[in-house]
DNA sequence: CAGTGGTCTAGACCACAGT
DNA sequence: CTGTGGTCTAGACCACTGT
């Protein structure tokens, strides 16, 4: 029984591929399939679903990407022996405490507008003194400071103003308004808080913290967010999950 | 002119749709396509080169994994307004400062074996109490301590014994043994350093550090190698490029 | 409406691994 | 040698975007 219980419904709206996805990676998650397990081969699968085999193999791949299946050529498709973690994906922080059900609170320290300057126009693909809003919050966990956050978007790209991101987070508001994040490069690094920024997130001088700067880009290949964020690294950690391709 | 000077080679080992995907990626570093510039539709590209529709569709995709070409259905693929920078890799440290023409130093603290412990165990997916390597590397540039990394390695993997980690990387000599990585997950973190570590890093006691743990899974889906790294953030910080799909 | 990417088919041949 | 994934073709229809 080399793949139990997989079906795919035509008149569904969800491509064929992700439905068989979906369904081999839930059997993964319920130890239907455990590490080190093979899976039969594309051109059965296919055959098996009634599937073309472009389709069976797309299907696969997606799980390769995401790290959970491996595959060898003259060999076969195996299930990787790692431990249930989601891989990394394009989110804010704020979706990912929503998600693993925590609740987690935001103050908005500042909402305003600047000029672009050396930093953030280069950053943004904007000329420097160009409209930015800025947006600076703190955000907490259960009544303790979690992560400190700075972000610049150009007012060519969106109005601000109307935002209440003590409810909404950034991409979030993003979405809602139609802009779809598609690209972002991150850098994390670590350093020592100063003095404002320690009593902000609860701790003291000489604490230190991750830091992460990120530029987001849009479906349009626009430059659509920059951002410095500070996190407490005892409260917070970032995984990843890369695969050879 | 919507795609200049691009040509595949038939009879070379190449893939087609590596060899469009390779073209395209040096014109854009080389700004024959600029941030924004649209190209030519999949199936005038396809056609243009003789090539069908599907392998066209790979090459392109290719570059969106990478984050260079953003898609959006009805309007066309674009050219992300991003600096160039490389996706992070499945690659040691070592590899990567190689490739960027530094020398860095590696002084082997440590090579010896150990039994397997609560931690080790449940990373390499072995008994407790296992035979492992443990390899202890302090990596310096031009005689500024960077990085202090601890990996392990279960004895039924490979063999370390042999191996000079002075000149050679760990990740290449797996390479070397035939042992092909395909994923890993890591997790990312700050703290202070202890004073022992200070003295490795030449730091003082209070001095922050960036935190590596990553686990690596070979083509067998076999986790072959866990490390915990510390590097100096002054001189090193972690980039990566998210891509929505 | 025309143009674009997104999905899908039913084959084919090749390269590599293991027996 | 057999079986596997890797690559490639020449079409097709659909969904979405912007005019």
């Amino acid at each position: 029984m080399p793949l139990p219980e997989v079906v795919v419904n035509r008149s569904s709206p969800v491509p064929l591929y992700f439905q068989v996805a979906e369904q081999i990676e839930r059997a993964i998650q319920e130890g239907d399939l455990v590490a080190g397990d093979r899976i039969a081969n594309e051109v059965a699968l296919a055959d098996q679903l009634g599937l073309s085999r472009p389709t069976m193999r797309q299907a696969i791949q997606m799980l390769v990407d995401k790290g959970l299946l491996v595959r060898k050529r003259g060999v076969g498709t195996q299930v990787v022996q790692a431990p249930i973690r989601r891989s990394v994906e394009l989110t804010s922080l704020y979706d990912d405490l929503k998600r693993a059900g925590m609740e987690p609170a935001t103050v908005v320290l500042a909402l305003d507008r600047v000029p672009a300057d050396d930093e953030t126009s280069g950053r943004l693909n904007v000329a420097v003194g160009a409209g930015l809003w800025q947006l600076v919050r703190l955000r907490s966990l259960q009544g303790e400071p979690l992560a400190l956050m700075r972000n610049y978007v150009p007012e060519s790209v969106i109005d601000l103003g109307e935002a209440d991101f003590g409810a909404t987070g950034l991409y979030e508001h993003f979405r809602a308004n139609g802009i779809h994040l598609r690209v972002a490069h991150q850098t994390i690094c670590a350093r020592l808080v100063d003095e404002a920024e320690a009593t902000l997130l609860g701790g003291r001088v000489g604490d230190p913290v991750l830091t992460m700067t990120r530029s987001s880009y849009d479906d349009q290949g626009r430059a659509v967010e920059y951002g410095t964020h500070l996190y407490r690294p005892d409260l917070y950690a970032f995984e990843t999950t890369l695969v050879d391709r």
